[in-house]
DNA sequence: TTGCTCCTCACGTCACGTGAGGTGGC
DNA sequence: TTGCTCCTCACGTCACGTGAGGTGGC
């Protein structure tokens, strides 16, 4: 009495999907009209609507072959858990909302508005565009591996942005990137990152856990490392002077180790 | 220096995934270490997780590749666009959990609780399952196809029932499910519903319109005749006297037609 | 007669996952 | 030497969609 495209409508699905339903056998087939038309009754339209209210669910058709045979005890364990799911579905979805609301342009996407602000800052203060760029790649790949200590992460950075020692670093760096390998004023930068590295020190902020696993700092390391010719020259320097690292700088088989994560002085 | 389990352990991706993106050009193949491994470096970290992010909005991979290389202005309209269908999906989620909530066990799946409540009362006032049965074969078509009059058609159904005549009816055609199709007592029910008609026209209650389409209701006529041998005999004998429809029923060919929406006396 | 619906294959799509069969690294 | 990682095909999966090529219904 129903064509399929009417059982369809009435069911708000596709004609293909009703075929799909009947492959795999999850809608059983109707007799069919002497031309070989399926013909449905309103039986069909309910058990269709059925799939449907499950399948919209996000339940997969095999399990909701299961579910039609079921008895109400397994049936109303299902319902429960087929809820926690769209419950934590929601939930990631209003998450990756307010990581996209916090997104800006093409240039810092992955990155939280505070990164972002924190970028601006080093712009504003003159800093090399590339030296931003090492900055923002490190934030993205801190972002993606400890997104929760990010803030507590900027506050510190934003803090050592005060002292006028910091803020020549970063502009001393912007003019290594064109420095060659060989240039003398390695040893500037190494100076400067040595005085930072005391004073951190003594103020005791040397001392926060950054949580990073040694193996993604030593990414970041490498990564910082194959910025600019003068890195590795640099690096050399500090380690003679008994430093070592690079994105967490320390003392070099100190006798007296601090905890070892003091502020990330590049990325 | 990194190995293609690091690299998707950084981005939070399966190896299986970063190959994929590989083959499907998203992510370039980096250098391979002399015994044919990959070999990644911070760089891939940073577009991987960018990858990620739009891959996790939902936005296919196809224009992932196209986002990576637009510029910012297409870029953001493209993150707005994003944010809406994220908005969209979030409620229909949570329409879906409300559905669900709604839902009691399996035989009332697709049910809102109000038509639950309505059959609960059939149920109580002794009416035959069988009955209640196509009551909620009924219901559950009326509610794929017009879910928002529900709760009013679901008001008046509730009234009528006020009338003893009504009940009356309930029980008799609980009773004639089992009657043979040649049963006098078809004339009885015809009494009844007769007079149910008249009283709906008189207290006005017989022109509310119900929304649904005559196709519909013809579905809803079919499987109420064939839901027991007598219903065709109720049928025919209504027709004699100048009445047609049965879910609807309306004065045949009347030269005053009323609005085609009596109250479904039957589903 | 025309256009619309219906039919059945067979293959495509999307984003990977699975598994075979083999090699390299510590 | 053992177990772990990596490699490349080729095929599978999930829920349909697409399109060819053909027939029936009004």
């Amino acid at each position: 009495v129903l064509s399929i495209s009417q059982l369809a409508g009435y069911a708000c699905v596709t004609v293909k999907a009703v075929r799909h339903y009947h492959r795999i056998g999850l809608l059983p087939e109707p007799a069919r009209s002497v031309s070989g038309y399926r013909e449905y009754d309103a039986a069909a339209v309910v058990l269709l609507i059925r799939i449907r209210v499950l399948a919209d669910a996000g339940v997969p058709l095999a399990r909701v072959a299961q579910l039609l045979a079921a008895d109400e005890a397994e049936f109303s364990d299902a319902v429960v858990q087929i809820d926690q799911r769209l419950n934590s579905e929601i939930d990631r979805l209003h998450a990756l909302r307010s990581r996209l609301s916090r997104l800006t342009a093409g240039d810092n996407l992955a990155l939280p508005s505070t990164i972002v602000a924190y970028l601006d800052r080093l712009r504003s203060l003159g800093i090399d565009d590339r030296i931003i760029g090492l900055e923002r790649d490190g934030w993205i790949m801190i972002a993606a591996q400890v997104p929760g200590e990010i803030e507590e992460m900027l506050t510190q950075k934003h803090a050592e942005l005060e002292d006028p020692d910091m803020v020549q670093l970063y502009r001393m760096l912007g003019d290594a990137m064109d420095w060659r390998s060989d240039d003398p004023r390695a040893a500037d930068i190494a100076d400067l990152l040595e005085r930072l590295m005391h004073s951190a020190i003594a103020s005791g902020t040397a001392e926060a856990d950054d949580g990073l696993s040694d193996g993604f700092v030593e990414l970041l390391d490498a990564s910082t490392l194959a910025s600019a010719p003068i890195a590795p020259a640099v690096l050399a320097i500090l380690n003679d002077r008994g430093w070592q690292g690079w994105t967490r700088i320390q003392p070099l088989a100190s006798s007296t180790p601090i905890d070892p994560s003091p502020p990330e002085e590049l990325r």
